[in-house]
DNA sequence: ATGAAAGCGCTAACAA
DNA sequence: TTGTTAGCGCTTTCAT
């Protein structure tokens, strides 16, 4: 039978019967191109392939004929063979905090730029990151980024033994070999601490978000550390339970209840202390920053709505995502170098919502 | 060469030059079980595929080495044969609107339920919808799925020719064949002009988003129709220009500053009301919604909070997923039916930033 | 119920 | 510079 013949064959439409679950249409393939050009398969595929030795003119003539008739290489076929996917796997845990999705956004972008595409995962409640990351491998991802969430070092251990490497975003787990990318959340837990005692607070408490994850331990282990140098009492530590509105909210009335309350609030991210801070202006009658400062992490763009002003450390997203991309590459030329924990400053954004002194 | 010699082979470690960039380890395949087993590598592939012959006990034999060998089906070389990728695209234009995250967060985890990975690919600010869709089609999702955009008929005729359906989330374009799934904007709009008008709010505004997008435009269109049945004048229409808290910020802002100001403004959605609310409330010193009603359209989880307590129409989204789930499956079971534009109505939640009626 | 063989669409030696 | 050949890992007739 004839290619030709045969694609007609496949070309056919599915049949009438309303039960039809045919899977569509054929698709050009190389080997289309390479019958209306009178040329072999491998050169059409040399065409698209960079580097390959192909002469300029014919290369032109593929690309012509691919453009006109349809033709794109099919990715599974050539991975197959290539044993490189171009597929980043993306694990996401929290997209509740709108620090995730711009980051999701951002990295996907990025990714897409260095010709990466994503395949995405959600884990979270019920669903644990080492439970996504079987069904992931599947697909065998050039990489596996995972964003605000950590996995087991078996996991990661797994992930290599397979080739995948594993870059951790905002965590990381120590000895697992998985790469990680993270704020210097320790130095913006100290820098919050300085920058409160300079403006003579003295009773300072911290909200925690999620106990168990490192941005939480670190920038409390920061505010602390700096604190106790500074000759500061301890600050109390008000557990949240999670990064949410509701944890800040709820968290600040207690705090605020207390007999000796606190003058200052450092917040585990952005949400919890924009529901600190309504809660302390709405439903305790507090006049922000006032009577109460009150201090974020992250810099999410509700930080700087009007309304909020709320001071905040932030995060450099973007230095952070070029940072992860270039870890993956790395990682990806040298299957078998060392994963990276690498660590980026935050910088305190003054705003309205803490009495701060001027910096000069 | 025998396929153990082979393994042992490539088993090998990379060599232990730094430069080395080879794609990692080899992975387990069929034949790896097949031979453990001394069986045919069609028998494994059987054993996981469901409602093939195959004897349970030998299935359940092949199941148990692949679980202790870490075999797991490539679903490249799969999809090569079963023209099936399993695979669901996901494109996304906006995700700085709260309300996209979530319906991508819950899509994808049903999506996995029916067995469909998701691909992701971000439109947006220089990034046409029609643009990345090549790239998606390259991976033959079994369906498109774009999240609050629109694109060309072509587009759309173009990913059904080579078998891919389309469904549009919260968009549609009439005509292109493109399956939409949609919250009734027109009846929200309507519900809000008659929640309005029940109060004896006379000086109607809209604070518009995106123009022409349908939600944007369906809103406005219920709101003006209702109010014309109802006998009052013609809303005033703003311009925001955007979804965004910045555009509701800065068109209440003009909306008061007018000679006759509205008592009332309707929002095109969450985001756009509560700038207009921060605005109102904290630049213009207004008490809302003693002196001005604000509503929205969503109902994102920052409308509940405490300090805004929105009044808003609520988008059934879970609904909306499953709609759309279904449409996919549909039409990935029938290639050649018509694509269907759905619709759900949604319900006004009544807060605290509209003065309406006490309903009965 | 199982195996042998063909081939999905492609790339990568190897020849020419 | 190009074509030929041999697979990548899998599913699917077709025999048995």
């Amino acid at each position: 039978m004839t290619s030709i013949a045969r694609k007609a064959a496949s070309d056919r439409a599915p049949t009438s019967s309303d039960d039809d679950a045919s899977a569509g249409w054929s698709r050009v393939t190389a080997r289309d191109i390479a019958e209306e050009l009178g040329i072999s398969i491998s050169t059409v595929s040399r065409a698209f392939t960079e580097n390959a030795v192909i002469s300029p003119r014919t290369r032109e003539k593929v690309m012509r004929t691919a453009e006109r008739m349809g033709y794109q290489p099919n990715p599974f076929a050539r991975s197959l063979i290539t044993r490189r996917s171009k597929i980043a796997g993306i694990v996401v845990a929290d997209i509740t905090n709108p620090f995730y999705p711009e980051v999701l956004a951002n990295l996907t972008k990025r990714l897409q730029d260095t010709g990466l595409q994503t395949m995405l995962f959600f884990a979270g409640p019920g669903r644990k990151v080492d439970d996504a990351l079987p069904t992931l491998l599947q697909y065998s991802p050039d990489v596996a980024i995972v964003l605000a969430a950590t996995m087991s070092s078996e996991m990661v251990s797994a992930c290599r033994e397979v080739g995948t490497p594993v870059v951790l975003f905002n965590r990381y787990v120590p000895g697992s070999g998985a790469a990680a990318v993270c704020c210097d959340n320790v130095d913006g837990g100290r820098q919050v601490a300085d920058a409160l005692a300079n403006a003579h607070h003295r009773r300072l408490a911290y909200i925690a978000g999620s106990p168990d994850t490192s941005t939480n331990n670190d920038r409390l282990l920061g505010f602390t550390e700096r604190c106790r140098e500074l000759g500061l009492d301890d600050p109390i530590v008000e557990e949240g339970g999670s990064f949410t509105y509701e944890a800040g909210s709820a968290a600040v009335k207690r705090l605020l209840d207390r007999r000796n309350p606190p003058d200052a609030v450092f917040c585990a991210n952005d949400i919890i202390a924009i529901g600190a801070l309504d809660a302390a202006r709405r439903e305790l009658g507090l006049s922000v920053p006032k009577e109460l400062s009150v201090i974020g992490f992250d810099d999410i763009s509700m930080a700087a709505w009007p309304s909020y002003s709320l001071t905040t450390v932030r995060q450099p997203v973007n230095a952070m995502i070029e940072m992860t991309i270039d870890e993956a590459r790395r990682l990806l030329a040298h299957p078998q170098a060392e994963a990276e924990e690498q660590t980026v400053p935050g910088r305190l954004i003054r705003r309205n919502s803490a009495r701060l002194e001027e910096v000069s």
